[in-house]
DNA sequence: ACCCGGTTTTG
DNA sequence: AAAACCGGG
């Protein structure tokens, strides 16, 4: 262990790659360098990553390693429950004396990283950490007055015009120096149990994971589709994305890269007057924005994955309905266009963006689902699952975010078809069963006549379903929905001002929507007017099965203001604000199994982080009930659990969260004028 | 210059 | 659904 005194430890996560990254850059240029992945999922709580993003994840570490062989050393692997007391074993086993790394920046790693700094610090470990998944640092981007933004555009446009580029991408290391890897042996990693191989091996035909192929993937990309981006966008035939959203998820591929050759086809078509190839870049430079925006709001508000960004829907009664869950899933909601996307998911692990913009727009909208359901979902299935991205995109689905959809529009599958797949092909594909009904019936079956029908061998309700709600009778369901929560609002803010109310410790906290126990109790079973489907709504959109919660509390105020203030030339490398303090609050409320969790933070700044509690939720809660189905596409997967009410997380809906929205935008609670 | 109505876009 | 956009009149 000795000989190699002074080696580095490279400690790798989403980062997968040997170009641009700067914290193997920073290894290398201090001597002998020992490169370490740590597996150690059950730090990420209910968000076990699905079978095809381990599928992913395997790949890609072993293409790493490869790469790192032939530069000269190899990828130590570890198997953990806790990567801060690995790191340190492998420290002490190697007699490393810096610690390299880049930054993530979703709730989970910024906790995490920030304990590892300080205790690794304490043991006298020189640690580093880098930007290396972002144009920019959360903390670089803020308006005039040095607040961050909350909204997207303005955002991305600050991010544009910055008056410094983003940092130029690095070259690979010509050859590392090995630390002594025999000192430090590899755990063997298990990504795949023996019920999951037959289906990862289908994968491997469409995809394949690694750096060398995402450099691959975005040449390929850069000098074809393109061009063509922005006008074929719209397409649900998946043909024109970059096929880059896993490469990026695992930082096979730096974004920095991404947007620096973007650039000089932008420069050059700008040069020869091609308008419509600079459309092209602009669109998708925005997908890459999206992306960085959702960094942004994870470390900003490090609660989007699990609650509105906006107040204004915590008195939504979503609907509880595990029937309606398990139809969409299984792409049998009646609704073509709706059903083919599923499909897809399911078979593929893939989808285009239009197609989850419109299958999470029907989950929301028309079946009322509470949207975090179907983000687990998307978690569990999706190739590129992102939960920064993903909670960005069902936030904005759900209208929680200042510049999200408004809510009350419900998107209609029929004409969605007709724009996104005209000539029905995309339908066609993944729904077998409707291969021969013609392009004028194809999205709305349920109006075919009935000669037509059995002339095409479709019979509703009996190989096809019938649609599962009426886009007629969810419209109504949903106005009928939204004046239940401003009656409840309305009730809930009476109640503020008779000081009936116990208000969440926080004066200016509570103002607009406080928590409020009593209803949820009252109203928890009652089953809503009008609805044959004998829906149970509930007024908590938090649950999600099998997710229980310690809530840590964190002290950030003055840190905070250190991270907007610090520029260029200091950045914070990890951000300090994440202190982890070790008091938690949860407060039990028996009834029901329900937990109030308060928050008892009077600062500013959004400061709450919640870690999820390992030990419970896993095994269970991602992929446990998933079986495989040889040859059919319908997909099998149960929900990680029937208990629905004991998962309620309380002080909800983003009070937290939403504060410093509400603060700066104390407007958006009411941007939604329904009336 | 300005208004109108249809069309496109909307993170 | 609402706002921005566009091309006449």
């Amino acid at each position: 262990m000795s000989g190699s005194g002074g080696c580095s430890i490279v400690w790798f996560r989403r980062d997968l790659r040997v170009e641009d990254n700067p914290a193997l850059a920073a290894g290398v240029r201090s001597g002998a360098v020992i490169a370490v992945f740590i597996w150690a999922p059950d730090e990420e709580g209910p968000y076990y990553p699905g079978r095809v993003s381990r599928w992913w994840l395997k790949q890609s570490l072993a293409h790493l390693d490869a790469s790192l062989r032939s530069l000269g050393t190899s990828l130590i692997t570890k198997r953990s429950t806790d990567s801060i007391l690995s790191l340190a074993e492998v420290v002490k086993s190697t007699g490393a004396t810096h610690l390299f790394f880049n930054r993530l920046y979703d709730p989970i790693s910024l906790v995490r990283d920030h304990r590892a700094k300080e205790l690794l610090t304490a043991q006298s470990i020189v640690v580093r950490s880098f930007n290396a998944d972002l144009l920019y640092d959360p903390w670089e981007i803020n308006d005039a007055h040095g607040r961050p933004f909350t909204t997207f555009s303005d955002f991305w446009n600050r991010c544009l015009s910055m008056p410094y580029d983003p940092a130029a991408p690095l070259l690979p290391p010509k050859r590392i120096t090995s630390g002594d890897v025999l000192s430090c042996p590899s755990d063997i990693l298990v990504f795949e149990d023996e019920s999951e191989k037959g289906s990862n091996a289908l994968l491997a035909r469409a995809w394949s994971p690694g750096w060398s192929s995402a450099d691959k993937a975005l040449t390929t990309f850069i000098n074809g589709p393109l061009l063509e981006y922005s006008v074929n966008r719209k397409k649900a035939d998946s043909a024109t994305t970059s096929f880059l959203s896993p490469h990026l998820h695992f930082g096979e591929v730096s974004v920095r890269k991404v947007f620096h050759l973007i650039r000089i086809k932008q420069v050059l078509w700008a040069n020869e007057g091609n308008t419509a190839g600079e459309e092209s870049v602009n669109m998708f430079l925005k997908s890459i924005g999206l992306r960085e925006y959702s960094r942004y709001m994870s470390f900003n508000h490090p609660y989007s994955h699990e609650r509105p960004l906006l107040g204004d829907l915590k008195f939504f009664p979503w609907i509880v309905n595990e029937g309606y869950f398990k139809a969409w899933r299984q792409g049998r909601t009646g609704y073509p266009l709706v059903d083919a996307g599923m499909r897809e998911l399911w078979a593929t692990g893939w989808l285009h963006d239009r197609i989850r913009v419109v299958v999470s727009s029907f989950f929301v909208k028309v079946l009322q689902l509470p949207w975090r359901w179907g983000m687990k979902y998307f978690w569990d299935t999706l190739l590129d699952a992102d939960l920064e991205s993903d909670a960005l995109g069902w936030q904005y689905i759900s209208g929680t975010l200042p510049d999200g959809r408004v809510f009350g529009r419900i998107d209609n599958p029929q004409i969605e078809g007709y724009k996104f797949d005209p000539k029905g092909e995309y339908v066609r594909r993944w729904l077998p069963e409707l291969a021969r009904l013609p392009t004028e019936w194809i999205h709305h079956p349920w109006d075919t006549p009935q000669s037509v029908l059995q002339a095409a061998g479709v019979e509703l309700g009996s190989n096809y379903p019938l649609p599962i709600v009426g886009i007629d009778a969810a419209k109504v369901r949903l106005q009928e929905a939204l004046s239940e929560m401003w009656q409840q609002e309305a009730a809930s803010r009476a109640a503020i001002e008779n000081g009936t109310e116990e208000g969440l410790g926080d004066s200016f906290e509570s103002a607009p929507f406080p928590f409020l126990q009593d209803i949820q109790m009252e109203v928890e079973h009652e089953p809503v007017r009008n609805n044959p489907a004998a829906a149970v709504r509930r007024y908590e959109d938090q649950m999600v099965p099998s997710i229980s919660s310690l809530l840590l509390r964190v002290e950030d105020e003055e840190t905070s203001l250190d991270l907007r203030r610090s520029t260029g030339n200091n950045r914070p490398e990890v951000p300090t604000s994440i202190n982890v303090g070790p008091e938690l609050h949860r407060e039990a409320s028996n009834q029901g199994g329900l937990q109030t969790i308060q928050n008892n933070n009077t600062l500013p700044q959004l400061n709450i982080l919640e870690l999820q509690n390992a030990e419970e939720s896993t095994a269970e809660s991602s992929s446990g009930g998933r079986r495989e189905r040889d040859g059919r596409i319908v997909p099998v997967w149960s929900p990680p659990s029937s208990s629905y009410s004991d998962q309620f997380v309380g002080e909800q809906n983003g009070l937290g969260s939403s504060s410093s929205y509400l603060r700066s935008h104390p407007q958006s609670h009411q941007l939604m004028n329904w009336t």
